[in-house]
DNA sequence: TAGATTGTTAATCGATTAACAATC
DNA sequence: TAGATTGTTAATCGATTAACAATC
């Protein structure tokens, strides 16, 4: 098994199998077949299987997926396990509920500091940090060397704040500015999270059914 | 041109499309070509051509696209035009910053009621309405029939209620809770917010940068 | 051994890209 | 008319599904 690149959509169904795992687990099955799993999670089996192969097949023929095991080896694949430092930029309302809401140490990641331009409400605290000031971006940047940046801010000002945390070693961007960040650097990942769009999916969805 | 079914991976690209068109207006392009389009977006020409033909061609041969007018159509086709009833769910932080930070006048969707099972903000208010408690959905959604429902809930909650609310009329989900919904009504939407799969995507890919 | 279920290859399906004729 | 760019068909690519041999 080598260093096979894995497509994105079966990246995007890691979480949902380690979420699925996590609830057998807890129901304290032992072992699943795929064809089990499949009826559960609406897939089908051969996707699953195909799936976990891309990673080199754990289960046992005849048997079926050990829950327990098969969910630890998919949090590792998922980095669950690491402690990624992460800040986050703008502690308005969605900023503070992404911060105090967020298991961010259930994915892998520590949050470890809250930036906000605001000097109302610099230096209260949200989930347990206190509020800093965007000019102590720099310092703290050099010093704790965080690696994800959560984006709360308003959507003009995304795109030059994104190109100063690049400079101070950011390289993946948690992004839920109403903007998609123009990045060349081909080593800085961003995840969009776009509520709006999400919304307007369901709209659309809503509104065709009546046309039919 | 007839009922043809648009694909998912279309309708998901139609709100980026919806949102780049509105940037465009706002700078004062008047028309723009799909090579263009697709330089900006990070789509390719060729793909923009064949979404649009979807919904049938509106394009000038030699030209290109009138901004304001396609913006306008795919705005029609996501029904941003619409006045869709929606009602929240769970006026916890989460609930709250969803109910005021989200523009659902913008697309297409009304806000009009806001509940919550905790006796201790009942009758405060959120995002200009007033928290009811469960009891009272029975009766509003009588009065009012609000089609889609924001679900704000703990995930173990989130089924039961559900079922409820499709009883009530709700045929459309916008769901928050870290819980895949069990819907047998093929006429029922659930359109999923899954933050921490999201959150685990972008660690895996910071994870895996690292390996290489 | 027989039954079950995986791992894996082959077939199908769908989405994206390329190409080009139509036409503004 | 010539140039540009769409609409649309054909080719390619990738992902999902089906099938089955391997094996627990």
């Amino acid at each position: 098994m080598g260093k096979q690149v894995i497509s994105t959509p079966v990246i995007r169904r890691l979480p949902r199998y380690y979420r699925f795992l996590g609830e057998l687990e807890q129901e304290g099955l032992e072992r699943i077949s795929s064809r089990e799993l499949a009826l559960r999670m609406g897939f089908s089996a051969s996707q699953i299987r195909q799936d976990f192969n891309c990673f080199g097949g754990f289960g046992q023929q005849g048997y079926g997926y050990q829950v327990v095991e098969l969910r630890k080896i998919i949090g590792d694949i998922l980095g669950v396990h690491e402690n990624t430092g992460v800040i986050l930029i703008g502690a308005g309302n969605l900023g503070k509920t992404i911060a105090s809401h967020v298991d961010f140490q259930k994915r892998g990641c520590k949050l470890i500091a809250v930036f906000d331009d605001n000097p109302l409400i610099q230096g209260t605290s949200t989930a347990g940090l206190t509020i800093m000031p965007m000019e102590s971006l720099e310092s703290f940047c050099k010093q704790h060397c965080p690696q994800v940046a959560v984006l709360c801010i308003p959507k003009n000002a995304a795109q030059q704040l994104a190109d100063r945390l690049i400079n101070l070693g950011i390289s993946g961007f948690w992004n839920f500015s109403h903007f998609d960040l123009k990045i060349n650097n081909p080593d800085v990942i961003v995840e969009n999270v776009h509520l709006g769009d999400s919304l307007m999916t369901l709209a659309y969805c809503m509104h065709r059914k009546e046309e039919n």
